[in-house]
DNA sequence: CTAATTTCAGTCAAACTGACATAC
DNA sequence: CGTATGTCAGTTCGACTGAAATTA
């Protein structure tokens, strides 16, 4: 319970990028992982939650698409979600080899919270950071990700 | 084998800073770890080697805190160095409870190659953004990792 | 007695793999 | 037939917990 009492950090690691947005995220993933936690909820609960208030009652494999969370996942995270009465499973009648998940109004207000939740927890993470520099910082990383997620399809090509 | 076949992600996340971050660092992770691996190591091998390369001969508990790492896994880590003979352990003779940890000459010679690997891994994760963009990232991410770590010894405090 | 060090066994969340049955 | 879908069991990596033994 003592958090990480981290001494000198090697000058190789702390000037490498990759560390630097490692570590970072840890802080961001603990700060979600409690914050979500607190309300009886985790990550993937979010998102899938996001994921159906946004794109309407999809089945299952096209929640998976919308939310990148892998398919087995997904059955996983319904189950529990189901189980709250945050979202329901039902049998698509055009297609019987899908369960349509649609967002219940439980489900909704759950996320209300965690949306709130989140707003607090992006304020935590970015705390030392000016507005401007927080804007800086986002398009940096939306920048980041769109490259790395349209040339994504075949991961990394050039490091063997 | 197919990647991440991400659709469209929800507005609500897309937005949200922490999960710029997390996937981000999931797109570095990978790098790092593929990287690694193509020389036969993976990401505790770089960090141990690092920090008794900066720090010199050091029990495992101080290579814990140089290094972030558990001082559980860094057990397994040391155990697997010595099996590759790139650091020794050997009994500190003026503190009977400490092993002290040595990297050898085949040792540095890996940390180099390492390094060498570490470059274009960052390279490639930052291939779309400008020098004067990248150092401006490092820089977000060094004050953001500097505040957690400074007042991280109580994990995160207004969130309750 | 308290505290530090090493070690082991095990947990955790997120991401992922492989296999299988079913339906298109 | 090949492909999409849902499900289950299991694995991986990094981070972490709890406990025990030893020594300071």
């Amino acid at each position: 319970m003592d958090g990480p009492v981290t001494t000198a950090v090697p000058a190789r690691m702390s000037r490498l990028p990759t560390w630097l947005i490692s570590q970072t995220a840890l802080h961001a993933s603990r700060l979600v992982a409690d914050g979500m936690a607190a309300l009886g909820a985790r990550g993937y609960h979010y998102r899938v939650l996001a994921g159906l208030a946004e794109f309407g009652p999809v089945s299952q494999a096209a929640l998976s698409r919308h939310t990148g969370i892998d398919v087995s996942d997904i059955v996983a995270t319904v189950n529990e979600l189901t189980g709250s009465a945050a979202v329901e499973r039902a049998a698509d009648p055009t297609d019987r080899r899908r369960n349509i998940i649609t967002i219940t109004p439980a489900g909704r207000r759950q996320l209300d919270e965690l949306d709130g939740k989140m707003a607090e927890i992006q304020d935590a993470l970015l705390a030392p950071l000016t507005p401007g520099e927080r804007a800086e910082l986002t398009r940096l990383l939306t920048t980041l990700l769109g490259h790395h997620s349209a040339s994504g399809q075949d991961r990394y090509s050039g490091l063997g």
